[in-house]
DNA sequence: TCCTAGCGCTTTTTT
DNA sequence: AGCGCTAGGA
């Protein structure tokens, strides 16, 4: 990357020359910039009115957003105090934040107002709470008490929970706390969706109920933001004022309710500079409007367009891959990314015959790669949907590859940790009733149901907190002495600890929590590996409490940052979905699973269509551009979902590659997917394929098998035996076709004959659409197929 | 109040 | 297949 506009020290410009020029107006050294390329350049300097990025994959995102922001610092147009800079999730916030300490050289820490919407939202409610009907130390809600609150609401209002469970509704509410709609603007019709038109009735009661107990769920974060700054305008003018910019990242993920925020807040001064690409919106499911970006220059006329286009990460064949596969959504602006990266390996495509074979394909790479020295923190595997993990796991295991699970249960959702959670909530905030709920009879003290009863009527008849009716419950005869006793131990016990939150420090008082309520004991008792854990867990928690400076803060940081920094330092291949895999890199990318109805999803097909198609393609997207040098695709003709064996054809996604940067490899022992018989062309006749079902395959064959190619028998795994050693996978290109394509040449089986598949048995054709059939099953039901599999019976 | 067998559901996920 | 929830019995 060269900057006409970085010059060496020793360089003297020219008088009236271009470098003296640009010299002169550059009042002030400033090394941030150089070495940025002329958009980006743009991008950052480009300081008035609004802007809109579109950075594609790859072309220094990150870097344009943080040098604005030291930028604007180091020119002297605004304190570290003015800029507002929101970014999605708490490691885009954190990574941000080290940057621009970087740049700037440690002043980091004066970035008050940089942090993930939620965060910031949070910050400025605090300030003004009471004017939304709530108190400065609200508690915020996770996705869990959520749900519980709701049950009761429902339970409340008599409706039937099998019908309209608390799921439902929490759905529903989210989706209008997406979109801005507080209980009174939701339109009838949608409410009419949920408990036959009683939903916005209950979203009503649900919000009462926060406010009761002095609460927020994360929707509200935002939404009661938006309510603050409607109906307080002078509190609105406030921030408008104070922040003189707004910096935006991932700016195609925003939903209405954050757009309807950052508009409010840009109204002011008008300087907010919007960065995203609207080819990796993936986000659109949970109310995400890539409209958003769309309509930018729409929403703020002048706007300043900058396009990054030219990728730093990628060679050549893998992002000429992916803009080909990307080309094919209509809804997009567009744009043409470039690198001037050699072209690189060819992305590869293989098929495999099953997932397990599939996942043994993955292992065994990954061992040659990491014989050839490679690292394997540089290496990921991604998939479409978490159940595709387990047997990529297991394969891992086996191997004794060390890989580690990204996004998958996070420490803080853990069972122990929020029981825990649930004890020390209730130690600083005696009315959280949801907290108190969930610990009252954790461990079993006899306070079940029954006694919850009394309880809850008790404390709706007095108006005061469950804490608060334990206190005085036990002190009458409405409980049996056994409950009493146990609730009067449990009750005293948490007037002993809030008494010590003052005192004590915040981690020795949880410790003492845990211990003293018999917490700790129940999984001591347990003994099994799994309680180990937990109680490994357990300290864990308590550990990571210094970090803090009191039980406040910590919860705090529990509510808002879910997840916990992994310091584990050993190598490992990293698994995780494509969602989770936004924003990372890696220089070898394995693409599982690309097969119709796993990916695209049909799920997303039935549900959004044509919408939901292009989304799933910038998913794939998404997977290519993570790749730095390797990209590696993969399908497999049968896979187990939901525990059943279904037989699978591959993506569409895959004929939407283009052929001249993609090799396709051959899965040594995989046959059929492939639309011709291309066994005759592959057979390494007189290689070491010698197990018996190769051997038997061959019989087969060799009696003509039926002109779609038999792979009748090829199913035969015998792990381990088949694969040859060291015989290398050799490309494939059929006719110019890759592989996958529908020959559209017309099947050599008939409607009403009787085949014979190596998976399903036998069965009967019930339709035929080139080389696909339709084929019901004796015992495995209908399924599609691809000719190449079955044989006539 | 607690335990367990059976039932139904199953994309993606942040905060 | 596997998990979580619920209902029904001990």
């Amino acid at each position: 990357m060269t900057d006409p506009l970085s010059l060496d020290d020793d360089f003297t410009p020219r008088p009236g020359g271009l470098a003296a020029r640009a010299r002169a107006s550059v009042a002030t050294p400033q090394p941030y910039l150089s070495g940025l390329n002329p958009e980006q350049r743009r991008a950052v300097e480009a300081t008035d009115g609004p802007v809109l990025v579109l950075a594609g994959a790859g072309t220094g995102k990150t870097r344009v957003l943080t040098t604005r922001i030291a930028h604007l610092i180091a020119s002297g147009l605004a304190y570290p105090s003015q800029i507002l800079a929101v970014t999605f999730t708490n490691k885009a916030a954190r990574e941000m934040k080290e940057r621009i300490g970087h740049l700037l050289g440690g002043v980091a820490e004066g970035m008050p107002w940089l942090g993930t919407f939620h965060a910031i939202g949070t910050k400025i409610l605090r300030r003004h709470a009471e004017l939304v009907g709530l108190r400065s130390d609200f508690t915020i809600l996770d996705t869990d008490d959520q749900l519980r609150l709701m049950r009761q609401v429902i339970q409340a209002e008599g409706i039937d929970e099998k019908r309209w469970p608390a799921r439902a509704l929490a759905a529903f509410i989210d989706g209008w706390k997406n979109r801005g709609l507080t209980p009174d603007k939701v339109p009838s019709g949608e409410a009419a969706a949920f408990a036959a038109g009683r939903g916005a009735k209950l979203y009503a009661f649900y919000q009462a109920r926060l406010k009761q107990l002095n609460a927020a769920d994360f929707g509200d974060l935002l939404l009661e933001n938006l309510r603050l700054f409607r109906e307080h305008p002078d509190v609105l003018m406030g921030y408008q004022e104070r922040f003189r910019y707004i910096l935006v990242d991932e700016y195609q993920d925003t939903n209405v309710a954050q757009y309807l925020w950052l508009r409010l807040l840009a109204q002011g001064r008008r300087n907010v500079a919007c960065v995203g690409d609207d080819d990796q919106s993936i986000y659109g499911w949970r109310g995400a409007e890539v409209d958003n970006i769309l309509r930018f220059e729409h929403d703020f006329p002048g706007a300043t367009v900058v396009r990054l286009e030219q990728n730093y990460r990628s060679t050549g064949h893998i992002l000429a891959s992916a803009s080909h596969l990307i080309a094919h959504n209509t809804d997009r602006l567009g744009k043409t990314l470039h690198t001037e990266d050699e072209e690189g390996e060819k992305v590869t495509l293989t098929g495999a015959w099953d997932s397990e074979e599939e996942a043994r394909l993955i292992g065994e790479e990954i061992e040659a790669l990491q014989a050839k020295g490679h690292s394997l923190a540089d290496i990921a595997v991604l998939v479409r949907i978490s159940a595709q993990m387990r047997e990529i796991e297991d394969r891992f295991l086996t191997l004794g590859l060390p890989y580690r699970v990204i996004g998958g249960p996070r420490f803080y959702e853990r069972l122990e940790i929020r029981d825990a959670l649930a004890y020390l909530r209730c130690v600083a905030n005696p009315a959280d009733d949801l907290a108190f709920e969930r610990i009252l009879n954790t461990p079993k003290r006899g306070l079940g149901d029954a006694t919850l009863e009394v309880l809850h009527r008790f404390a709706r008849a007095k108006s005061i907190p469950l804490m608060q009716a334990a206190r005085l419950l036990v002190e009458t005869d409405e409980l049996k002495p056994k409950p009493r006793g146990a609730l009067r131990d449990l009750s005293t016990s948490f007037a002993r600890w809030a008494a010590q939150v003052d005192a004590m420090k915040h981690n020795e008082l949880a410790e003492m929590v845990l211990e003293e309520s018999g917490y700790t004991e129940m999984w001591q008792k347990e003994r099994t590996a799994e309680s180990a854990g937990r109680l490994e867990n357990l300290k864990e928690l308590v550990r990571s409490m210094e970090e803090f400076p009191d039980l406040a803060g910590f919860l705090e940081h529990v509510s808002l940052v879910m997840e916990m920094i992994d310091d584990d330092a050993t190598e490992r291949v990293s698994i995780m979905t494509l969602h989770g895999a936004k924003g990372l890199e890696f220089d070898t990318v394995f693409l599982p699973g690309w097969e119709e109805g796993l990916f695209p999803n049909q799920r997303a097909l039935d549900e959004s269509g044509k919408a939901g198609l292009e989304e799933e393609r910038r998913l794939a997207y998404v997977g290519i551009t993570r790749a730095r040098r390797r990209a590696k695709i993969m399908f497999a003709s049968n896979r187990r979902i939901h525990g059943m064996w279904q037989s699978t054809i591959p993506s569409r996604f895959v004929d939407e590659l283009p052929e001249s940067h993609v090799e396709v490899t051959e899965a040594p022992a995989s046959f059929g997917g492939y639309g011709g018989s291309r066994f005759d062309r592959m057979t390494p006749f007189g290689s070491s394929y010698n197990t018996p079902g190769w051997q038997r395959a061959q019989e087969r064959t060799r009696q003509g098998g039926g002109s779609g190619g038999s792979g009748g028998g090829f199913g035969e795994r015998d792990a381990g035996s088949y694969r040859p050693p060291g015989r290398k996978s050799g490309p494939m290109l059929l006719e110019g076709e890759l592989v996958a394509k529908s020959t559209g040449a017309s099947s050599a089986f008939a409607q009403g004959q009787r085949v014979f598949h190596i998976k399903f048995g036998n069965g009967t054709v019930a339709a035929v659409d080139g080389n696909k059939l339709t084929i019901d099953f004796d015992k495995a039901g209908r399924k599609m197929v691809l000719d190449s599999f079955v044989q006539a019976a």
